[in-house]
RNA sequence: GCGGGAAUAGCUCAGUGGUAGAGCAUCAGCCUUCCAAGCUGAGGGCCGCGGGUUCGAUCCCCGUUUCCCGCUCCA
């Protein structure tokens, strides 16, 4: 099975089996936008859960938070989001190069520019391509172009062309406004009066943004940032020593340039994050310390553990605030891509919230009876990417042979048990003999136990045993005749499909036992 | 944003300028059975959406939306 097959087949059982959905699909579908179904909302749930008890409940270290989606608006300019995400990006109409206008190398407006290229053929695809498309005949000099005519103070920095889309302004972040006023009536009056005649390009963006602005708010594009703004509170109220940490899971959301692999790389998509603050000096030890943790954790949920891998950021892709940074990536279909970043954040958030809220954002150490501002380190994960993650770890083709010597297909999710949407199924082997009663009184127990049980009594019961293959639930119960005269009943492994038979008033009890085992 | 491909039943796909098919799945019944068994029957599609050409379009043309692949981009 080919990567591209993997993917294909990933994504349709997503959808047959439910899932995951794409969003508004009767509607013709909303780009990048996928909900998840009836199994698809279990597994993520589990895989969040877990998540949790890891980072929150196994530790005494660190405490959560769950945080408002919409938060002040200075917040996103303290921590740079406003600023640093909306510079005006434009196209090359030449050699289709996209780049920040702002970054471009300068020229005076009007003056000749030469257009370079990397060989003969691609100067004389680009000639042709200038002449019909602007009508301008350019001279070709081997590699270069000359005569071209400067539109704007700047050109492409990789061809040197001036023929340009217009300035796009990408805002990486959801704007909206809070309040029932509509920013839209600003903008009407002062068009009215006529406070915006004459102005054009940026100066007009900029005089809208500013008649747009008071009401305007953000949903978050990452949930750390409510972490750092009650980081006092929340050391102050819960008495939190120095090293600790704050988690938060969420939803957030960015307008990505480009959305990619399904639930990859999506709008809106939920984090797993967690800041820890401890003391500077002491950050590398942490972040060596929180790399380990992270990586042990994805892999031990999954079957292929040599899919993962580190790479540490090259110090020229590190983010404005960064110190360093590690991804744990796994192997996609596509090749590798990111699932969690575990970045040495430094005192660089608080230091910009301490200076845009005036407020103190630090630490006072009672022992050692110093202040200082924590240094943080920042394990981030995607949930919804985990998802895909252990779903493509999961998927398994088996070639079985049938009783009748006939070669089959069987489709398994060897999800870790921990993830499975449903723990067990529980199957009558017949629709009669009382069966269907003990069954659904079996299904009633574990319920009552808080593990999720289905009952299934449609078909034959070997096509039951690979419906729930193929949704990863690990054990399959059937009462069969002999449970009817000894009260025991069979427990079958969905990864061996072998069988065993257990008291039925023991099998919640193994069940448990077999739960536990499975999470360590 | 660019280039290429795709969109037909829940899924995988076939198909033709003359009002649509298969396999699997679903549902009902028979069979009463431990690994997708068999038999009988049923439901289900304005052939992604909008426009054009045509007597007539699922098919040809244009636009659009969504998905996939490759670039590009990417905290």
């Amino acid at each position: 099975m080919s990567n591209a097959e993997l993917m294909k087949k990933v994504v349709s059982l997503c959808k047959r089996r439910g899932f995951v959905f794409q969003s508004s699909e009767i509607y013709g579908g909303l780009k990048s936008a996928y909900d998840y179904g009836p199994l698809g909302v279990e597994l993520k749930r589990n895989l969040m859960s877990a998540w949790w008890r890891e980072m929150v409940h196994g530790r005494e270290d660190v405490v959560g938070l769950d945080a408002s989606i919409v938060m002040h608006p200075r917040v996103w300019e303290a921590s740079g989001h406003l600023a640093g995400f909306s510079d005006p990006l434009v196209d090359c109409k030449v050699c289709k190069e996209r780049f920040r206008a702002d970054k471009a190398p300068r020229v005076e407006k009007g003056a000749e520019v030469t257009l370079s290229f990397p060989d003969k053929g691609a100067a004389k695809v680009a000639e042709e391509l200038v002449q019909k498309q602007f009508g301008v005949t350019l001279k070709r000099h081997d590699k270069d172009l000359q005569g071209a005519v400067a539109q704007r103070d700047y050109v492409c920095p990789n061809c040197g062309s001036p023929y340009l889309s217009d300035e796009r302004q990408f805002n990486l972040m959801f704007k909206s406004s809070l309040g029932p006023t509509d920013p839209l009536g600003e903008v009407a009056a002062a068009i009215e009066g006529g406070a915006l005649a004459g102005l054009e390009g940026r100066e007009l963006r900029a005089k809208l943004e500013e008649l747009t602005k008071p009401p305007a708010v953000y949903l978050r594009p990452e949930t750390a940032q409510a972490m750092f703004v009650q980081f006092v509170n929340i050391q102050q109220s819960m008495s939190m020593k120095i090293p600790f940490g704050i988690a938060q899971m969420g939803k957030s959301f960015r307008n990505e340039i480009t959305v990619e692999h399904f639930i990859f790389r999506s709008c809106e998509f939920e984090q797993m994050e967690m800041e820890f603050f401890c003391e500077p000096g002491t950050d590398d030890h942490w972040m060596d310390y929180w790399v380990a943790q992270r990586m042990n954790w994805w892999q031990k949920y999954a079957n292929d553990k040599t899919k993962f891998r580190l790479r540490p950021h090259a110090p020229d892709e590190l983010a404005h605030y960064a110190k360093g940074c590690f991804d744990i990536e796994y192997e996609y279909p596509w090749g590798y891509g990111e699932l969690e970043g575990i970045a040495n954040r430094t005192d660089y958030d608080l230091g910009k919230h301490a200076q845009y809220s005036g407020q103190k954002l630090d630490y006072f150490d009672p022992e050692a009876k110093k202040r200082f501002v924590p240094y943080v380190i920042e394990p981030a994960a995607g949930a919804t990417r985990g998802v895909l993650v252990y779903l493509l770890d999961a998927y398994c083709e088996e070639e079985l042979e049938t009783p009748r010597g006939e070669k089959e297909t069987r489709v398994v999710l060897k999800l870790h048990p921990e993830l499975a949407p449903i723990k067990v199924g529980v199957f009558p082997l017949v629709k009669k003999d009382g069966m269907p009663e003990v069954a659904r009184k079996v299904v009633a127990e574990f319920l009552a136990h808080g593990i999720n049980a289905k009952y299934d009594e449609q078909h034959a019961i070997g096509k039951r045993y690979r419906r729930h293959d193929e949704i990863g639930t690990p054990w399959g119960l059937t009462i069969d005749h002999q449970s009817l005269e000894d009260g025991t009943l069979t427990i079958r492994d969905r990864d061996t499909m072998t069988q065993r038979r257990i008291p039925i008033d023991t099998v919640v009890a193994e069940i448990e036992g077999l739960l536990r085992a499975a999470r360590k």
